[in-house]
DNA sequence: CCGCTATCGACAGGACCCTGTCGATAGCGG
DNA sequence: CCGCTATCGACAGGGTCCTGTCGATAGCGG
């Protein structure tokens, strides 16, 4: 608007942010496709490995995620009933029972993970290591610097 | 899984797009934020951008923002509806209406730029310009990457 | 001029994520 | 022990984006 005022990293913070969109997109309908034929999704994929790792609450996995409960709920709602995720009570917590993964899912995240590892691969050995780890550390600054 | 095969950026990858993931909905609604003064959300923001810059069919749009048609007609169905954007004939296909924004809309936009130019100028005077024209470089090559 | 194919807007249906709200539980200080 | 506050799962409602499908139009080669 203003050509005489001298811009310090707008521009470039609109077009990485234009980027961070479509890149969003693209990656997800890429991890619907890697794992649409195991009958899942790129949320609920993600969902589960975050229940892999986490192993706890609703709340917990939210919270780990960026999400809100309620979406991660909705999530666990379809995968219990997809039998893939089972509940138990939480000694330490009468209100949010501990969420785990079913054999079923462990199999299926199991079945999985060479399908990404070698797309991951194949993405990756195009960028230099140190460019990838640059972008990822100013990506990492850029989101701490939205939380402030 | 397998120690003794090199990674070949694999690992590197999967956290650039757990990055771009939770980056996403941190801007999101940061963009929700920005507009929300406005009565706009970041979803309808952006589609009245696109009309800006490309001034015509909803298949246009949804091309150049990477949406699919029907998303791009579902929001522009409620900017019509909200009187931010109007609709005329297209001389040149029967089928595409061209998409205009409505003076309301152009005062709209006019007011939401200078606080999305300072907000866009904060978050990027933080970062060397150097670093994000490289990470806005490396976004690009991996979005590419993925359409082949 | 006549089909063939691509593309258009539209509709149906579903997935995902959000805010707002509620009652229940936890955990704190008094 | 007793409130106060934070957090939990749950429900209601809405926004955004998707796939699949349809009839209509455009645009092509014959």
């Amino acid at each position: 608007m203003d050509q005489h005022h001298r811009d310090t990293g707008g521009d470039l913070i609109t077009a990485l942010i234009d980027e961070v969109f479509q890149l969003n997109g693209k990656l997800l309908r890429a991890g619907d496709g890697l794992v649409a034929e195991f009958g899942l999704t790129s949320a609920r994929w993600q969902i589960l490995g975050a229940i892999d790792r986490d192993g706890t609450t609703v709340a917990q996995i939210a919270r780990h995620r960026g999400l809100r409960r309620q979406s991660v709920r909705e999530i666990v709602t379809r995968l219990r009933a997809d039998g893939l995720v089972a509940v138990r009570a939480n000694p330490d917590d009468r209100r949010s029972p501990l969420v785990s993964l079913t054999p079923r899912a462990h199999e299926m995240l199991a079945a999985v993970r060479p399908a990404q590892a070698r797309w991951a691969n194949g993405l990756g050995s195009t960028f230099p290591p140190g460019r990838l780890a640059d972008a990822v550390r100013l990506l990492a600054a850029l989101r701490a610097a939205l939380d402030a």
